[in-house]
DNA sequence: CAAGAGATCATCT
DNA sequence: GATGATCTCTTGA
Protein backbone atom coordinates (compact mmCIF):
# COMPACT_ATOMS: atom_id res chain seq x y z
CA UNK A 1 0.00 0.00 0.00
CA UNK A 2 2.28 2.43 -0.99
CA UNK A 3 2.33 5.98 -2.77
CA UNK A 4 3.99 6.11 -6.04
CA UNK A 5 6.37 9.03 -6.33
CA UNK A 6 6.93 11.73 -8.27
CA UNK A 7 10.24 9.82 -9.66
CA UNK A 8 7.77 7.02 -11.00
CA UNK A 9 6.47 9.64 -13.53
CA UNK A 10 9.80 10.88 -14.42
CA UNK A 11 11.11 7.60 -15.95
CA UNK A 12 10.00 7.09 -19.88
CA UNK A 13 6.63 7.62 -21.01
CA UNK A 14 5.91 3.96 -22.18
CA UNK A 15 7.81 2.61 -19.36
CA UNK A 16 5.69 4.35 -17.03
CA UNK A 17 2.24 3.58 -18.92
CA UNK A 18 3.41 -0.14 -18.62
CA UNK A 19 3.95 -0.28 -15.38
CA UNK A 20 0.91 1.76 -14.10
CA UNK A 21 -0.74 -2.09 -15.13
CA UNK A 22 -1.99 -3.54 -11.87
CA UNK A 23 -1.32 -0.21 -9.71
CA UNK A 24 -4.37 1.27 -8.22
CA UNK A 25 -6.07 4.96 -8.93
CA UNK A 26 -6.85 6.70 -5.60
CA UNK A 27 -9.71 9.07 -5.77
CA UNK A 28 -10.43 10.89 -2.76
CA UNK A 29 -13.69 13.41 -2.96
CA UNK A 30 -16.14 14.91 -0.11
CA UNK A 31 -18.50 12.29 -1.20
CA UNK A 32 -16.27 9.64 -0.72
CA UNK A 33 -13.18 7.46 -1.84
CA UNK A 34 -13.33 5.58 -4.82
CA UNK A 35 -10.32 3.25 -5.91
CA UNK A 36 -10.03 1.48 -9.55
CA UNK A 37 -7.25 -1.03 -10.08
CA UNK A 38 -5.47 -0.13 -13.62
CA UNK A 39 -5.89 -2.61 -16.50
CA UNK A 40 -5.86 -0.24 -19.41
CA UNK A 41 -3.24 3.02 -20.03
CA UNK A 42 -1.90 4.90 -23.41
CA UNK A 43 1.24 6.33 -23.98
CA UNK A 44 1.61 9.61 -26.22
CA UNK A 45 5.45 10.19 -26.01
CA UNK A 46 6.23 13.88 -26.64
CA UNK A 47 6.36 16.40 -29.88
CA UNK A 48 6.99 14.43 -32.69
CA UNK A 49 4.14 11.77 -31.79
CA UNK A 50 1.67 13.27 -34.20
CA UNK A 51 -1.22 11.72 -31.90
CA UNK A 52 0.18 13.71 -28.87
CA UNK A 53 -1.65 17.66 -28.12
CA UNK A 54 1.82 18.46 -27.09
CA UNK A 55 2.89 17.86 -31.11
CA UNK A 56 1.29 21.21 -31.85
CA UNK A 57 3.61 22.72 -29.21
CA UNK A 58 2.72 25.09 -26.56
CA UNK A 59 -0.53 26.31 -25.75
CA UNK A 60 -2.22 27.09 -22.82
CA UNK A 61 -4.50 23.52 -23.20
CA UNK A 62 -1.21 21.79 -23.36
CA UNK A 63 0.66 24.06 -20.85
CA UNK A 64 0.58 20.93 -17.87
CA UNK A 65 2.40 18.35 -20.18
CA UNK A 66 5.89 21.12 -20.70
CA UNK A 67 5.85 21.23 -16.64
CA UNK A 68 7.30 18.62 -14.47
CA UNK A 69 6.10 14.89 -14.06
CA UNK A 70 3.58 13.47 -11.60
CA UNK A 71 0.57 16.06 -12.34
CA UNK A 72 -2.96 14.90 -13.71
CA UNK A 73 -3.37 16.68 -17.62
CA UNK A 74 -7.45 16.99 -17.93
CA UNK A 75 -9.04 17.83 -20.74
CA UNK A 76 -12.68 17.71 -22.24
CA UNK A 77 -13.40 15.88 -25.23
CA UNK A 78 -16.20 15.87 -27.95
CA UNK A 79 -17.60 18.28 -25.45
CA UNK A 80 -19.12 16.11 -23.33
CA UNK A 81 -16.27 13.61 -21.77
CA UNK A 82 -12.97 14.58 -19.63
CA UNK A 83 -9.77 12.28 -20.31
CA UNK A 84 -7.44 11.62 -17.45
CA UNK A 85 -3.66 11.51 -18.09
CA UNK A 86 -0.60 11.57 -15.90
CA UNK A 87 2.20 13.92 -16.88
CA UNK A 88 5.25 12.09 -17.58
CA UNK A 89 9.23 12.58 -18.44
CA UNK A 90 11.42 15.78 -17.33
CA UNK A 91 10.43 19.76 -17.79
CA UNK A 92 10.04 20.66 -21.11
CA UNK A 93 9.55 17.12 -22.54
CA UNK A 94 6.09 17.08 -23.07
CA UNK A 95 4.67 13.38 -22.82
CA UNK A 96 1.76 11.84 -20.86
CA UNK A 97 -0.19 8.63 -20.31
CA UNK A 98 -3.98 8.45 -20.52
CA UNK A 99 -5.71 6.12 -18.30
CA UNK A 100 -8.11 4.56 -20.27
CA UNK A 101 -10.11 1.81 -17.81
CA UNK A 102 -9.68 0.40 -14.31
CA UNK A 103 -11.21 -1.92 -12.33
CA UNK A 104 -13.57 -0.74 -9.77
CA UNK A 105 -12.41 -2.01 -6.19
CA UNK A 106 -13.70 0.48 -3.58
CA UNK A 107 -16.62 2.80 -3.74
CA UNK A 108 -18.48 1.45 -5.95
CA UNK A 109 -22.04 2.32 -5.10
CA UNK A 110 -20.66 5.92 -5.07
CA UNK A 111 -19.39 4.97 -8.83
CA UNK A 112 -22.80 3.24 -9.61
CA UNK A 113 -24.86 6.74 -8.50
CA UNK A 114 -22.27 8.75 -10.80
CA UNK A 115 -23.03 6.58 -13.69
CA UNK A 116 -26.60 5.73 -13.45
CA UNK A 117 -25.17 2.22 -14.54
CA UNK A 118 -25.75 -0.85 -12.40
CA UNK A 119 -23.45 -3.28 -14.60
CA UNK A 120 -19.84 -3.10 -12.45
CA UNK A 121 -18.33 -4.04 -16.28
CA UNK A 122 -19.57 -0.56 -17.57
CA UNK A 123 -18.11 1.47 -14.75
CA UNK A 124 -14.81 2.39 -15.43
CA UNK A 125 -13.98 0.83 -18.87
CA UNK A 126 -12.98 3.34 -20.82
CA UNK A 127 -11.35 6.75 -20.02
CA UNK A 128 -14.58 8.66 -20.27
CA UNK A 129 -16.62 6.74 -17.73
CA UNK A 130 -13.36 6.45 -15.73
CA UNK A 131 -13.53 10.20 -15.01
CA UNK A 132 -17.37 10.42 -14.67
CA UNK A 133 -16.95 6.99 -11.86
CA UNK A 134 -13.93 9.47 -10.05
CA UNK A 135 -15.55 12.50 -10.48
CA UNK A 136 -12.66 13.56 -12.24
CA UNK A 137 -13.00 16.66 -14.80
CA UNK A 138 -10.95 20.44 -16.31
CA UNK A 139 -10.94 21.55 -12.76
CA UNK A 140 -8.50 19.06 -11.83
CA UNK A 141 -5.80 19.94 -14.07
CA UNK A 142 -2.99 19.83 -13.03
CA UNK A 143 -3.55 18.44 -10.00
CA UNK A 144 -0.48 17.03 -8.35
CA UNK A 145 0.23 13.25 -8.04
CA UNK A 146 1.80 12.91 -5.07
CA UNK A 147 -0.87 14.91 -3.34
CA UNK A 148 -3.71 13.18 -1.47
CA UNK A 149 -7.09 14.16 -4.31
CA UNK A 150 -5.53 11.57 -7.07
CA UNK A 151 -3.12 9.65 -6.38
CA UNK A 152 -1.42 6.14 -7.27
CA UNK A 153 -0.61 2.97 -4.60
CA UNK A 154 1.54 0.27 -5.55
CA UNK A 155 0.14 -2.62 -3.76
CA UNK A 156 2.65 -5.04 -4.52
CA UNK A 157 1.13 -7.38 -6.69
CA UNK A 158 3.23 -8.89 -9.57
CA UNK A 159 3.68 -7.36 -12.81
CA UNK A 160 0.21 -8.23 -14.88
CA UNK A 161 1.41 -10.12 -18.54
CA UNK A 162 0.52 -7.42 -20.52
CA UNK A 163 -1.05 -6.55 -24.81
CA UNK A 164 0.00 -3.99 -26.91
CA UNK A 165 -2.19 -2.43 -29.53
CA UNK A 166 -2.45 0.51 -31.37
CA UNK A 167 -4.13 3.33 -29.77
CA UNK A 168 -7.70 3.84 -29.96
CA UNK A 169 -9.38 6.61 -32.17
CA UNK A 170 -6.32 8.19 -33.88
CA UNK A 171 -6.67 7.54 -37.09
CA UNK A 172 -5.23 10.85 -38.16
CA UNK A 173 -2.15 10.72 -36.79
CA UNK A 174 -0.06 9.25 -39.62
CA UNK A 175 2.38 7.07 -39.27
CA UNK A 176 1.96 7.33 -35.41
CA UNK A 177 -1.20 5.28 -35.78
CA UNK A 178 -0.15 1.99 -35.95
CA UNK A 179 1.99 2.43 -33.30
CA UNK A 180 1.49 -0.35 -30.05
CA UNK A 181 1.40 2.28 -27.50
CA UNK A 182 -2.16 0.76 -26.37
CA UNK A 183 -1.32 -1.66 -23.23
CA UNK A 184 -3.91 -3.45 -21.62
CA UNK A 185 -3.53 -6.63 -19.10
CA UNK A 186 -3.84 -9.53 -20.69
CA UNK A 187 -7.36 -11.23 -20.47
CA UNK A 188 -8.90 -8.59 -18.16
CA UNK A 189 -12.55 -7.88 -18.68
CA UNK A 190 -12.60 -4.42 -17.72
CA UNK A 191 -10.56 -2.99 -20.57
CA UNK A 192 -12.66 -0.63 -22.77
CA UNK A 193 -12.07 -3.10 -25.72
CA UNK A 194 -10.32 -6.32 -26.28
C1' DC B 1 -25.36 -7.83 -32.07
C1' DA B 2 -23.39 -4.29 -35.34
C1' DA B 3 -23.50 0.07 -37.23
C1' DG B 4 -24.59 4.93 -37.19
C1' DA B 5 -26.09 9.23 -35.46
C1' DG B 6 -26.20 12.73 -32.20
C1' DA B 7 -24.87 15.15 -28.10
C1' DT B 8 -22.07 19.73 -27.02
C1' DC B 9 -18.05 22.85 -26.02
C1' DA B 10 -13.10 24.39 -25.00
C1' DT B 11 -9.49 25.20 -27.71
C1' DC B 12 -6.98 26.67 -31.62
C1' DT B 13 -6.92 28.77 -36.61
C1' DG C 1 -15.52 28.21 -37.79
C1' DA C 2 -13.74 23.47 -37.34
C1' DT C 3 -12.60 19.74 -34.74
C1' DG C 4 -11.95 15.92 -31.54
C1' DA C 5 -7.29 10.44 -27.15
C1' DT C 6 -16.00 9.22 -26.36
C1' DC C 7 -20.39 7.24 -25.04
C1' DT C 8 -25.13 6.06 -25.38
C1' DC C 9 -29.07 5.19 -27.67
C1' DT C 10 -31.62 3.78 -31.66
C1' DT C 11 -32.20 1.12 -35.57
C1' DG C 12 -32.47 -3.04 -38.17
C1' DA C 13 -31.56 -7.87 -38.78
Amino acid sequence: MQKVFRQFYEQPTIEVARQLLGKYLVRKHREGTTVGRIVETEAYVGPQDLACHASKGWTRRTEVMFGPPGHAYVYLIYGFYNMLNFVTEPVDHPAAVLVRAVEPVQGIELMRRRRNSQSLKSLASGPGKLCQAFAIDRSLNGTDLCGSVICIQDRGEPAPKLLATPRIGVDYAGKWKGKRLRFLVRGNGFVSRA
